[in-house]
DNA sequence: TGCACCAGCGCC
DNA sequence: AAACGGCGCTGATGCA
């Protein structure tokens, strides 16, 4: 195939220093608020020498780049396509020496819309940057895959490899047998941990290069073909996109050390491969269970629905109002539908029980009876995708489909099941946010709990309850649990009732409520403490115990203060895990699968799951040390053939 | 017809 | 003064 190269000279005398054309869309920032834990502060020397990856190691000035003459378009680049082996070989000597590299790749597939799916689109172009180099732009349809090992050794090597959304890059590299190693940097992540949570959206590369590099990053060409012959404005488009990525992540870890998000954009970059993983894994269904499940669903919310007609005839139960005009009608007192309105109500009026019994299977039907066509034509297999900061907090969000809202039930988790061979390996953090809430406030009595092994729900029974350990039943006990998530996110007396009502079927009055409320902070006073200090330092910022920092715009509500610190520190635990598993599976086989915020579910052979258990436990510990000092972490872990063989 | 928003509900 | 947080998916609704 004929490409018209556009080789540009390389620059032959040294650029000026640049200007700091960037500025930090975060100013200016509040001050940093260190009430979470003193731990926290910025301990910006260290910040900065922990992690060499992520220094500024080479200024502006030595990169070749071409300074822009306009602010607004972004520069054109010197690049070189590549199609062919001799050109690739010659490409990657110059490369051998570089730190580090930005890798771009553009893809292609066999239908339309196929080109965003690793086991279906294919690796069209790979671009290479490096400092003081033409962009190598590697024609992958050119070099046949037998010769492709100057490439594949080159992202096997040290340098560090900057992407902006690697998992994407990463898993069709993955597929095409060209396993990227070393150190990630990830400018998309960086920048979503600089926002810190005061947008949602805006994180694409053309959005990202305008807010930091004040850049117009051309885009027409992203949408365009790229299975046929390349025109010469595709392979500038492409070689831009790798280019820009140095000067980005110039710009970004310089931000990120100034606003003390080193830590946690490492671990961050660290457990990129654990995303590229499971969602190439995927997990099995067994297809039968499923397909009956389905059915079974089916059947349950038609004879609902059927029920429900008896009493209201035609009008669609799906619709609020014409559901709440038909109550009315019908002499309930209702002025909702809401299932908070109707519980109460379902004893005493059959239709409103009727009503809530095919809300539920209803739902359930339609939200859960899609998963069969969610089974992947190539791998047999689901294969969610996960936002590694998909939440505020800096939780992980999974969508299509959204594998971490599976019902408990057995009938449905036991539809996902291993290989044959293979077993699920599944491990939960125990109480990991009460355990948080400890590290973070210091609380004497729960630290104390939790460091004699005491169960923290039993003790918050015979505090509230003012009756010795002993003499806890189950059914007090449910309720504490109630109590212990309720307040430490200073939950009113009336919704700790509803919610005690809702969540574990646990009747209380008003009055109790409000006596357990009491009873709890006078018990728990390092708690309240905590709660005032937050309340009167009135920060518009939280930070996690690795250093998550989370942002408001205007005043934060003060249970979202409460919270993100506790829900942020999970997330940064279990991110940490699967960090450390993913390097540490290799021996093992098999791989990371899924993970539910607090829960990480492998998939290994049958012959390696008592070996398994104890990594899995042992990695998810350590990971739990690192962050919670003063309090003990517990991890329970089970296998099985489903995921519903839960400890 | 498409899009944004909401309620409602599954999970941690 | 009082306040539980964080998601994604579905169908209905209302506006353009």
């Amino acid at each position: 195939m004929m490409i018209e190269v556009m080789e540009i000279p390389e620059p032959v005398s040294p650029l000026p220093p640049p200007e700091k054309i960037f500025k930090n869309p975060l100013e200016p920032t509040e001050p940093l608020s260190h009430f979470v834990n003193n731990r926290l502060q910025c301990q910006s020397s260290e910040e900065k020498m922990a992690h060499c990856h992520l220094s500024h190691s080479e200024p502006l000035s030595q990169t070749g780049m071409v300074i822009p003459t306009s602010p607004k378009i972004s520069p054109p680049v010197q690049y070189r396509y590549i199609g062919s082996s001799d050109e690739l070989k010659e490409v990657v000597r110059f490369f051998q020496d570089a730190k580090v590299l930005a890798i771009d790749t553009e893809t292609t597939g066999a239908e339309k819309g196929d080109g965003l799916d690793p086991h279906k689109g294919k690796i069209r172009l790979i671009q290479i940057a490096a400092a003081g180099h033409h962009v190598a732009v590697v024609d992958m349809f050119e070099i046949p895959s037998e010769e492709l090992a100057p490439l594949k050794d080159l992202l096997a090597g040290s340098a560090i490899k900057v992407f902006h959304n690697a998992k994407f890059d990463l898993k069709f590299l993955q597929i095409a047998d060209i396993p990227v190693k070393g150190q990630l940097c990830d400018t998309q992540i960086a920048a979503q941990l600089l926002i810190s949570g005061l947008k949602d959206d805006g994180y694409n590369l053309k959005d990202v290069v305008k807010d930091y590099l004040l850049e117009e990053l051309p885009k027409e060409q992203q949408v365009s073909d790229w299975s046929g012959d390349l025109t010469p404005y595709q392979i500038e488009y492409a070689a831009r996109d790798a280019a820009v990525l140095l000067r980005l992540r110039e710009v970004l870890i310089p931000l990120l050390r100034d606003a003390c998000l080193v830590k946690v954009a490492k671990i961050e970059f660290d457990t990129i491969p654990a995303f590229v993983e499971m969602e190439l894994n995927g997990m099995k269904v067994d297809r039968d269970k499923l397909n009956a499940l389905c059915l079974k669903m089916e059947e349950d919310a038609k004879e609902a629905a059927d029920n429900l007609k008896v009493f209201i005839g035609d009008i669609n139960p799906n619709s609020q109002p014409q559901m709440l005009k038909a109550l009315k009608d019908m002499g309930v007192p209702v002025e909702s539908t809401g299932k908070d309105t109707l519980a109460p109500l379902a004893a005493d009026y059959p239709v409103v029980k009727a009503l809530i019994k095919y809300r539920k299977t209803s739902k359930l039907h339609q939200a859960f009876g899609k998963l069969p066509e969610r089974i992947h034509p190539v791998t047999g297999r689901i294969h969610p995708s996960f936002d590694q900061i998909g939440a505020v907090t800096g939780r992980v969000s999974c969508k299509e489909p959204n594998l971490q809202q599976t019902p408990r039930d057995k009938s449905f988790r036991g539809c996902f099941t291993p290989e044959p061979g293979n077993v699920l390996v599944i491990g939960d953090y125990s109480q990991i946010e009460l355990r948080n809430t400890a590290e973070v406030t210091q609380d004497k009595r729960m630290l104390d709990a939790y460091n004699n092994g005491e169960d923290l729900h039993r003790l918050t029974a015979s505090i509230v309850m003012d009756k010795p350990l002993q003499g806890v039943t189950k059914q007090e006990r449910s309720a504490a649990k109630a109590v212990n998530f309720g307040l430490i996110y200073a939950m009113g007396a009336a919704t700790l009732r509803e919610y005690a009502e809702n969540s574990y079927g646990v009747s209380m009055s008003l009055e109790e409520a409000e006596i357990f409320r009491e009873r709890f902070f006078e018990a728990y006073e390092g708690v309240a403490q905590w709660h005032i200090r937050v309340k009167q330092a009135k920060p518009k910022e939280t930070r996690t115990l690795a250093g998550r920092r989370r942002l408001w715009n205007g005043w934060p509500k003060i249970t979202e203060l409460y919270n993100a610190p506790i829900q942020g520190t999970s997330g940064d635990i279990t991110k940490k895990a699967l960090s450390l598993l993913s390097t540490r599976m290799n021996d093992i086989g098999g791989g990371i699968v899924l993970t539910v915020h607090d829960e990480i579910v492998i998939e290994v052979p049958e012959s390696k799951a008592e070996e398994a258990v104890k990594l899995l436990r042992d990695t998810m510990i350590e990971a739990g040390r690192e962050y919670l000092k003063t309090v003990p972490v517990e991890v329970d872990v089970a296998y099985g053939k489903s995921w519903a063989d839960k400890a």
